[in-house]
DNA sequence: ATATGAACAACGTGTTCATTG
DNA sequence: CAATGAACACGTTGTTCATAT
């Protein structure tokens, strides 16, 4: 099958993916940076994510062919290694991009409907 | 734990309990008729529950102490029993909307400050 | 075939553990 | 301790099976 359909909302790792891409293109990313920085995005709406789902997240989009890593020593470090990650293919991260756009826009639309037609 | 909060959308089946209330308030709700209704009312977004989602929610409900079930002989029929749901306490289902109308308003707001910063 | 429900399986995500510097 | 990642466990949801009319 596959014609039929049943998706709800967007999950929470593809929402994830999506704001990784936008790290990358503004060419500050690495992993814990990111944790801190979507957390405190997010806080005023009471989503927290952990840093388990930034990494897969991560992780999903190099499997994806979008990202690739690239390891460097940090800044005043000794050896402290930490990954950055570049685009592999920006088409893919565009086109990505592309599609999530519909899907969020599905998404409050769901909502809004959910909104108006209960209260 | 319980301080920090970590939640990202509003869950279908608290999604869907939602819907079950309004059903019930409008006093026409056994199971398959819902699920007809509810794909009818959410095909424009692609979304389409199953049954078995829709009954967890009755049930989840049933456990919440919101509704009660009533089994009824089906119109025209011979012995088919149906369950139809009545409020068992209407003040904790008017609770649980309020409560929801939080959530939701909170997910909308989270979608559209990525649709914001994103794109 | 319709209605209801339970059982089972797959998936998504949170929590904990492991490793390296 | 900070950063990355894997393992494990649990909660949520989809698919299949069971029962009754």
């Amino acid at each position: 099958m596959g014609r039929g359909e049943s998706k709800f909302l967007v999950k929470q790792r593809a929402f994830l993916k999506l704001y990784m891409i936008r790290l990358v293109e503004e060419n500050r990313l690495y992993g814990m940076q990111a944790l801190d920085e979507l957390r405190q995005t997010f806080q005023n709406f009471g989503y927290s994510p952990n840093h388990s789902e930034i990494y897969r997240a991560l992780h999903e989009l190099i499997d994806d062919g979008v990202l690739k890593r690239k390891k460097v020593i940090q800044e005043g470090a000794k050896y402290k290694e930490i990954v950055i990650y570049q685009f592999q293919d920006y088409e893919q991260a565009k086109l990505y991009k592309k599609q999530m756009k519909v899907d969020l826009d599905r998404s409050i639309g769901l909502l809004k409907s959910a909104m108006s037609e209960i209260y």
